[in-house]
DNA sequence: GGGTCGCCGTACCGTACGTTACGGTTCGGC
DNA sequence: GCCGAACCGTAACGTACGGTACGGCGACCC
């Protein structure tokens, strides 16, 4: 992946922020390359997209969690900041456009860009935020049986119905950073009042 | 609507959930209908998905909850109810289908397929639950400021990540009758934990 | 300085699909 | 039995777009 590659996706990405069409024709214009470039460089219109996603997601990747000694403070820190983290992804105009053509992408089956995002969004998440689920455990801060469903659960309560209002195109709904990290802190809370080990534990699965 | 303009906007349907590509050519040959019949009902393509989507809506639309005096059981009822209604709901076939291209169309701005499914789907169920939510706190069973935040994390109580997976396309995620069941009483458990008023309120905003 | 390579711009091709037009058929009203 | 309306099936048109071909041009090598 040279620069001037990345410099054709990011192109592809604002194409797909704006709005417009993504014709090929398009990209190459907005590019300043040929059409023949594009295919030779992805194949075609498939691999773009492809190549698109993966170098979106291939900046978005955080660092991984530390294991570490943790106490309720750091744990309710780490918490905030991954849900602070999960929101300000999910309502970027990047990833909502980028979230759109997987899904539509889905529906006709062709590519497989649904199954990149997943893997790159829910999933990666996923895989990151359970050992910190497992070491709070460890540490008798959390009580859960499975650390799966309480990662789903705090995936629930940080996410709420955002994701499918922005996705659905709803426009009363504006994220800002203060906002983002209120909701954060606020998901915290409530997952603790759930799974936190210091109170009776809600029959957590 | 008469009922051959509901066939046809089912067979629309059809192509959808099945996931072929909704050419007006697929949709006469699948309805038995002419082409120019769909031109001259639905005006065209967008309206006839514009149809198709408040079709479907029609169909959806349950009943509305009576006011009522509430106990705890009555309340846990409804809530556990609401919640397996729209994880059924959203798991469907259909429903997927119609929000990928409600989601897609969001994107490119053409018809207002999003707002039509938002003001269906998440905003009606808002609507719909928090009347019985602000009975039940009337009652004193609940604790809470603002039905509409505590109408957000049912809601994210009950979805979780189903939605956004099913729309990219997960295939290992599988939810049966008696999983949604579980999922259902599992959050109206979870939600009785942060909201009802027998508990330390968690905070509620 | 000539040859080669990589890339830009653009013209071009084939096809898919939205939209329109039209002949043929059924059916209710008189 | 005849008329008109509604509708079916299909052919035709225009365009948009994915994909290909080609001429030109700067960069680099020898």
């Amino acid at each position: 992946m040279t620069t001037r590659q990345g410099e054709v996706l990011d192109a592809v990405l604002d194409l797909l922020v704006e709005g417009s069409a993504l014709t090929m024709n398009a990209v190459a214009r907005r590019a300043s390359c040929s059409k023949e470039t594009l295919y030779k460089w992805f194949g075609d219109r498939d691999g773009l997209l492809r190549a698109t996603v993966q170098w979106q997601a291939s900046r978005v990747r955080a660092g991984n969690y530390e294991r570490q000694k943790l106490d309720t403070a750091a744990l309710r820190e780490s918490l905030e900041q991954f849900a602070a983290n999960w929101l300000a992804v999910i309502s970027s105009r990047t990833s909502i456009a980028l979230n759109r053509v997987a899904i539509a992408d889905a529906g006709s089956g062709k590519s497989n860009l649904g199954a990149i995002v997943l893997e790159n969004g829910r999933f990666a998440i996923g895989e990151r935020l359970k050992p910190l689920l497992e070491d709070a455990r460890e540490a008798g801060l959390l009580r859960f049986n499975d650390a799966e469903e309480a990662f789903r659960t705090f995936f629930g309560l940080a996410g709420r119905d955002v994701q499918i209002r922005l996705l659905l195109g709803d426009t009363t709904l504006n994220l800002s950073k203060q906002d983002i990290e209120r909701d954060a802190a606020e998901a915290t809370r409530q997952f603790f009042a759930l799974y936190g080990a210091s109170q009776l534990p809600a029959e957590a699965g």
